[in-house]
Parts: structure tokens; C-alpha cells; sequence
DNA sequence: CTGAAAGCGCTTACAG
DNA sequence: CTGAAAGCGCTTACAG
């Protein structure tokens, strides 16, 4: 249990634990200490494998070289990937990474924060559910906010992607594509990503002189499980049999859909066409396979970690906002004609 | 950036800060600390909202409420499904996770378990790389390994699964749907979990009288990418044209399979049956589904919690093993006939 | 029934 | 060029 402290190494060395102290932490030249004594000190060290107790390390400095992670649900794809690159980028800066998941409950999410702010943690990477912008900016730490933010609120940092962008370009395709009669299925969420997707739905149809009447968009309760998902949609397209093509403004709310549609009896692409949000390997996969607006994941956890970091070094007074361009990836989803398939 | 310590309180109550310190910890009736006194410490906290600092008292302690997870890939759905269930547990108990993927590279786990040692987690539970065992016997606090665990070394607790069993159970599936000449597709990997695998699948075989020989094994090096994968497996099915059916021994290996399966333009059941071992999303929307093992996700999560907490509170010296059973899920990948579809 | 004091392992302002 | 000492916020053995 007790492991090698300072003073093991200050006594073996013959100096001072202060000594010891400035040399480990690169301050030997500044401090003037000498180079024998740095040597040695080294040396010591590197044989006694030396670990600094970071518990006491924070408890003096306050730095805990930890970064709190708070996504909507690490289970799901997105966020496990980007949770993964988050990671990797924080551990190259020698940072830790304790996570948890909110399942978009403000409760839950509240529990997060306070328990991440009494571990002092150096920074915040969190995906925020609604109302939770208050507690946020008590937090006295840096912050950067991810997949949405408060549009109210100026003074956060965050990195996001272009959802209306995302959703303009997949209608595009789907009108370029033929089809005509295009829906949105959404949530109730009226978080700021979600409102902005309906937003480049209705433009996008607007734009091509198309109807986007209140029966074009079905927003389900963001709380139902997948069962309950499937059964809304099913029951919305046999309601609306003329439908030629639907836009799902998320990944669960595509596989969901994928599911109803066939229990419609209904051909992917011919009968309906669909475009998801979010990319899934489910999405590449299937026959046919589904067209979507996929986040740059890689860059998103980059640039997240960037920000932090930065924002950690300097203290900077300055917010940086950062949104990301989203990519159409064509598939069959979206292909009106039968095609001879070739292989 | 300065909380409330328990030297406000301390002053504010008019005490000291022991008392406080007693109270604070439920240890007011032991150390005899009047009830008028305790209420006040309570109230006073209560309403300064006070928060112990995790650090000095892990400092002073030794325990730091956390928890280090070690997983191969926290992007992989199966790790992705059990980090979440493990955090969900933890919390419960007023634990919080670290976690880190070695990515199956020793060197990658050596890493994170000197940094997870070094920030004093009070217990792991970790997904072993090969050679990893030497390490993880030094590590001074209670370990739970998961997903696989050391023949060798008989001190170690574990959650695994019946991988033999699993195995067996899907060959035998095979077997009683008519199919025949079935392959394995696994890994070079020497790990106890693909072993087992492989011994399910021959002994299946042998008891069934079917034949279990070299060409019926087919082993791919466990560091491809998905598309290198993808190519070796459809190779294989190439060169042997007279398969019935295919076991593939991760899911992994069962998504690329599929992808081979598809570009060789064969029929998935009809043509070609299969079974995986682990479920995920993809398996069940597919057309057709496909038939896999699935392991127990949350058990598997509640009982790494579990052991660990009874581990860090008893500090018993006793090992406990726990190797939960996995679960057939008949689909449509292991039906030979064409059936006519309903719906 | 309560408190003064030591100590966990560090860092850093101060002194020489 | 180096060290003694204070202090981060707790807990706990000891004393009364």
C-alpha cells in the first residue's frame, strides 16, 4: 500500500524533500540547484520507480489532471466513440477521464455535476440536458459543452455540428432523388440540435416549393423505448400512406424506423425512401443500405480535448464555439428505381 | 474556486473542527458528541452546503471512492453496454469510474495500470491482455478481471461466461437445423475466451460425428482492421465452396462475416447459415436476422460491481469465479428452407 | 462530552 | 545553491 514518497528519495539522496521537489518538477535549473544533485536525485528516483501521489499533488495545487465526461448515454454509439477519441486525446495530455451518462434526466445530470465538482476535476466536457445551464456556470472550472448548447447562453465553449446544415443537405438529396412528399420524424425535444434539424427539414422543403405542412412533421415523446418508437412510427406511415420519403433526426429513431417500415411490408428506397441522422454500422450494413448525415466523430473529440486543454493552460477570458460541417454518405436508402444489382 | 471546509463549519458552530469531523461522519453517538451540538453541525452544513474534498480525505484514507476500468475497446458495443451498467452500479454505491482501452495491446493495459495505480483507485476491474497477470498480481487492491481470466493463476476473481457452452450450443443449433459441413471463423488470439470457443465448436462437432478438421478452423490475425477482415473471410468461404455453415467467435468477426457473406452473393440461411457469438443491434434488424449468443450484459456488469464492493469492504481473502451461462437467439440466418414470409 | 495535535504527500514562498 | 516551515482539508489516536 504505501508507496514511494519524497522523502524516501530526499533522505536516500541526502537533500532536502523541498530539493527533491523542484528537481521532479523540472524546476531544478531554475532554482539553481546543481547537476550533480539533480543526477542523483534522478537517478534515485527512476530506481525507486518514484510515482507522485496525485492526491496530495491536488490537494496542493488544486490540479487533479482529471477531465469529467457527461454524455446522454455512453451505451449508444455516437457517444461511445466519441467518449473512445476523448480518451485517447485527454491521456496524450496526461489527463484521466471520469464519465458518466445523463439519459437527458436533469436530475441526473445535476447528481453528475456535483459529484465531478467535489472530486475537482480540472474540466468539463458536457453534453447538456435541458435547464442545465445555471448550474453549469457555477462550476468555476473550464467547460466545453458538445452535440448541443444553450442558445441563450453566450459564454460557453462548445463544439458542435451543423444540424441544419446536416438536415438540409439530406432532404436535398432525397428531392434531387425524386421524391416528393417528405417527412420529418423528430422528437419532442426542444433542445437546440433537434429544433435546428427541424429547421433544415422545413427549409430545405420550403426551398423546393414542397409541402411542409404540420402533417409532414411527427415529433414523439423523447422518453419512449425503442418498442414504443417503432409502434409511433408504424402507426404515423400507415396514417400517411402518400408519404414518399422520411427523414429520422436520429440514429435510434432510423434503426426504429428501418424496423417499422418492414413491418409495413414496405421496400426501403422503391416504396419509401429514408435518409438517418447520425451514421451506424447498422446503416452500412443493411440491404439496402441506408443513407445518412454522419458527424465527423474523430474531430469532434479532438477538437473537444483541444478546447479544454486550452482553455485549462490559459484561463483564457475568450469562448470559442466551434461547429462542424456534417457528410452526406449516399446509399441505396435513398434510390427511387430498382437497380439491376450487380455481385 | 474555495469550498466550504470543515473549518468554516467548525468556526461557525463554535467547535472544533474534529467534532465536526465526527459528526459529519455519522460517528457522533460512538464518540459520544451531544445530540444539541451534532444537530447544529448538521444544520450548519447542511446549509453551506458543504462537500467534503475527495482528495484530503483519500489523502488521509487511503480510499478514493473510485473505481479503474479497464476494457479492450470502450467504442465496441459489448464494452460500450457494460461500462454503462458498471457505472449505473457503481454510483449506487457512491463510487465513480475511470476507465482507459488497451485495445488488446500490452503495452497499452501496462500503461493505464500504472496510472490508475498511481491516482490510488480502490479497486479494477479489467479486461486482461495476454502476459498481463504479473502486473495485476502486484497491484495491491482488490481486482475483478472480466470477459477473460488467466488458466494459470488460480487467485484471481473473475465474471466471465461460459464460452464452451456457448459455442456448443450454437454448433448444436446448427447441427439440429439440418446444416452439416460447419466452420469455425476466430482468431490467432491464444486468449482462455477464444480457446474455449474453439474447444465448444470441435467437441460439438465430434459429438455429433461431423467433421472437426484443420480446414474446418479457419484463424485470422486477431490486429486486422475491419476491411482486412472482411477480405481474409471472403477468401476463405471462396476456397471452400462446400460449407454449410459458418460460427464466428466475436461479433466483429459475425459484421464482417456478413459484409463477406453479401459480396460473395450468397443467401444468408439458405445458402450459407451462421450464428455469432454476441448479440448486437445489427444482427436483429438484418434481412434476414441473424442467430447469435448473446451474453447476459447487465448480470455481467451487476455482478463486476458486486464482487469488487465485497472485495474493497471485507478485503476477504477468499477468490470468487463466476462464469454466468450465455443465451441462444434463434433467427432467421440458421433456417435452411426459404419460408414463406408473413408480414 | 469535546479538542489539540499529528500526519497523509506534496508544493512553494521565504530565508539564508 | 539549498532547506525549514507552512499549509492544502481531512481523520484519528490520544488526552482530558
Amino acid at each position: 500500500m504505501k508507496g514511494i514518497s519524497i522523502k524516501d528519495i530526499a533522505q536516500q539522496a541526502g537533500v532536502s524533500p523541498t530539493t527533491v521537489s523542484f528537481v521532479l518538477n523540472g524546476k531544478g535549473k531554475e532554482k539553481r540547484i546543481s547537476d550533480q544533485v539533480s543526477k542523483r536525485i534522478l537517478k534515485i528516483a527512476a530506481k525507486l520507480k518514484y510515482k507522485p501521489n496525485q492526491l496530495a499533488r491536488g490537494l496542493r495545487t488544486g490540479k487533479t489532471k482529471t477531465i469529467g465526461l457527461i454524455v446522454e448515454d455512453i451505451a449508444n454509439s455516437f457517444f461511445a466513440n466519441v467518449a473512445k477519441v476523448v480518451e485517447d486525446e485527454a491521456d496524450k495530455h496526461g489527463y484521466k477521464v471520469l464519465f458518466g451518462s445523463t439519459e437527458d434526466n436533469e436530475e441526473k445530470a445535476r447528481g453528475l455535476l456535483e459529484v465531478l465538482r467535489y472530486r475537482q476535476v480540472d474540466g468539463y466536457i458536457i453534453t447538456p440536458t435541458l435547464n442545465l445551464d445555471k448550474e453549469i456556470a457555477l462550476l468555476q472550472k473550464p467547460v466545453v459543452l458538445m452535440d448541443r448548447y444553450f442558445p441563450n447562453v453566450k459564454d460557453f465553449n462548445y463544439v458542435v455540428v451543423d444540424n441544419f446544415q446536416g438536415a438540409y443537405v439530406a432532404v436535398s438529396h432525397l428531392v434531387e432523388q425524386g421524391y416528393r412528399k417528405i417527412a420529418i420524424i423528430t422528437t419532442t425535444s426542444s433542445q437546440v440540435q433537434m429544433q435546428q434539424r427541424l429547421d433544415g427539414f422545413v427549409d430545405a422543403l420550403k426551398k423546393h416549393d414542397l409541402p411542409a405542412g404540420k402533417n409532414m412533421i411527427k415529433r414523439l415523446p423523447f422518453d419512449l423505448d425503442r418498442p414504443g418508437f417503432t409502434q409511433e412510427i408504424t402507426k404515423y406511415l400507415q396514417n400517411n400512406k402518400d408519404l414518399d420519403a422520411v427523414f429520422f433526426a436520429t440514429n435510434y429513431l432510423g434503426i426504429c424506423g428501418i424496423e417499422s417500415i418492414r413491418s409495413l411490408g414496405l421496400q426501403i428506397g422503391s416504396d419509401l425512401g429514408m435518409v438517418s441522422f447520425d451514421d451506424h454500422d447498422i446503416f452500412r450494413l443493411l440491404n439496402p443500405s441506408i443513407t445518412c448525415v454522419a458527424q465527423p466523430i474523430e474531430e469532434i473529440g479532438r477538437r473537444l480535448i483541444q478546447l479544454l486543454i486550452e482553455e485549462m493552460d490559459n484561463n483564457s477570458e475568450t469562448t470559442r464555439q466551434i461547429v462542424l460541417p456534417l457528410e452526406l454518405r449516399k446509399r441505396e436508402s435513398t434510390i427511387m428505381k430498382e437497380m439491376v444489382k450487380l455481385s
